[in-house]
DNA sequence: CGAAAAATTAGAAACGTTTCCAAGAATAGG
DNA sequence: CCTATTCTTGGAAACGTTTCTAATTTTTCG
């Protein structure tokens, strides 16, 4: 074992396969990169030299003379949600046609890790960055994206400076299911969601606001907590809104980790549903599929996502596109399980 | 906007630093890698000049020149699997505490795919690397571990080559569950696991097998299928053997993708469990804590694995250390949820 | 104060590739 | 067959950093 690595000693080197092949390096380099270039019978030589030494080149020093890497930073609080993961999955396919190498970076929602992040893949890491901010409003971020130095795509953020964006309607999205819930007679319907630091949050919170004065009927602030995505959250929340003297009839839990937090506090509390409690929740995850109901959900093409971000992205690297930025709205739409009933008289 | 980028122009490099500091490159240089043999008053005056131009090394050109890169590829069929995500989160967390940076590739399962990252990797992108193989038995795969020039850590595959390796205990998990379900009476147990060219796949036959013949109970092989760990699979098989003349009394969902086949499975036929069917899966996900009962599971440590991974890894990247391939194995234990019952008579 | 030792610095080579330019070889046209 | 044109090739510069060697400066100490 050892001595096959022995065996492999140094690894050949472009010069070491002119030599070999009786030609220049830059004749070498062209067989590589540009091969219409070089008569038919020297190609065959290099070849075959490439062959004999088994040469590849070596990234680094394409990176550093081409003064690019082909690959991309994706940027993430955590890679374990499988929203990120499926929206990963889709860009790297798309980005992988085209030659880039994703490179994922997991920030565990800390800015400072965000920020470093961010530092890094421009300095030589990355052609280009597609980003999951945590944080929108704050100034030091923004700066950070107005020096940025390489092209981005933000993915569900909304910041007021050029740069592309794919977005959700998560206004229609939480609109259309609270319509529901009232439509059934809900009025206590409470909404667990982001914090309005950041996009979701905010145009969650907007569409639920719209679907009562759409209605009429006053809008339960008491009821709106829009403070967090995680699962600990949607726990701590729910026990409270259960505990209370009037407890909401229905919860939307807007967060795919949310609903986590939200099941276990209904198991613990013994609660049925849609009987005891109606449950709308956000995007399609095994739990929410299979929990027998099923849950009734905001549904988005999260593949589509990635695949848009990944696109948005190759046209900013692609030539020097200078446009002006451009944002998508992917839509949503509700799918029904069984988690929702008529509220109980 | 624009015009900021513009004023960014071309980014200062090492030698326009130096004239700024009047200083020669290799000083400035020195300070940034051993500032304690520069003079401190020389220091200051550089540190100026790279506070002044916003100078910061490029990478591309350190990976040159220092012959690494500071990262290491994570090589897996699915970073969907939230096993993988977490097992990426750990290993990632361990090595960014020692300066490295994780490349996530994921294969899709392909062995095109997965040859492709691998040659990738050793050729520049990676100073090692950490990964889950779809196939142990391929010759070519295993030429390509061979002919390796980077050190690498498999995760829960056995392959015979002097290589690092986690593990887990397969084995002895499937036998306390087998036993399990044998003590409550069931005889007709159904395994439905990975591929048997894939450790998990041969360890957890080797377990479930053992805990029959402990028992000395005729081993029931027409229940055990291994052939994959997919959704996909777990439906299929599931609704096959329930339609048999004779169905099993209980699963094994040895994998937790298949789990999530099994249940599809279990919903469309409306069974409940543990009264119809006694159902047992492997590892902690949403819905195995969530799903109502919960599942009872074998259970192991997936950040020790992630954890551990990379800490062999950063042992051989440290020296050149070329002790023996050390494999770790992990254990498992089995958390009773609710999923399992007496066998109906 | 002066020489030896130590500390600090300048300068250049090197890493492996791409790309530019000019030189050389092949081809076409008359 | 020779010149003009087009192809093909060799050689060197360049990418931005680190690191080595040698030169210079500073410090130490008799």
């Amino acid at each position: 074992m050892s001595d096959n690595r022995a065996t492999a000693k140094k690894p050949a080197t472009i010069r070491d396969v002119a030599t070999s092949a009786g030609v220049s390096v830059g004749t070498v380099s062209r067989c590589l990169n540009a091969p219409a270039t070089v008569r038919p019978q020297t190609l065959e030589k290099v070849r075959a030299a490439i062959a004999r030494l088994e040469f590849r080149p070596d990234s680094r020093a394409q990176n550093m003379r081409r003064r690019n890497t082909m690959t991309v930073g994706f940027v993430v609080d955590d890679i374990t949600n499988p929203l990120h993961a499926e929206t990963f999955m889709a860009a790297d396919a798309e980005m992988r046609a085209k030659g880039y190498s994703l490179y994922l970076v997991n920030t565990n929602g800390q800015a400072t890790e965000e920020a470093a992040a961010i530092d890094m893949l421009q300095h030589g890491r990355a052609d280009g960055v597609i980003m999951t901010l945590n944080n929108e409003t704050d100034p030091r971020t923004r700066q950070r994206l107005t020096d940025l130095r390489i092209p981005s795509v933000l993915l569900d953020r909304d910041i007021p400076l050029e740069i592309d964006a794919v977005l959700t309607d998560h206004a229609a999205g939480l609109l259309q299911a609270a319509q529901y819930l009232i439509g059934l007679g809900h009025r206590r319907i409470a909404l667990l969601t982001a914090s309005e630091d950041i996009r979701p949050g905010r145009e969650r919170v907007r569409g639920f606001v719209e679907a009562f004065t759409r209605n009429g009927l006053p809008v339960p602030r008491d009821l709106i907590r829009a403070r967090s995505l995680s699962v600990d959250f949607g726990l701590r929340e729910t026990t409270t809104l259960l505990q209370q003297a009037a407890p909401p009839t229905a919860i939307i839990a807007a967060g795919n980790r949310i609903l986590v937090g939200v099941l276990k506090a209904v198991q613990q509390r013994g609660l049925r549903m849609p009987q005891d409690l109606s449950l709308i929740s956000c995007d399609q995850t095994d739990l929410a599929l299979l929990y027998p109901g099923p849950i009734t959900l905001v549904d988005r093409d999260i593949r589509e996502i990635g695949r848009t971000a990944a696109q948005l992205l190759l046209e900013r690297l692609g030539q020097s596109a200078t446009g002006p930025a451009q944002r998508i709205i992917v839509p949503t739409r509700l799918i029904l399980g069984g988690s929702c009933g008529p509220v109980a008289v």
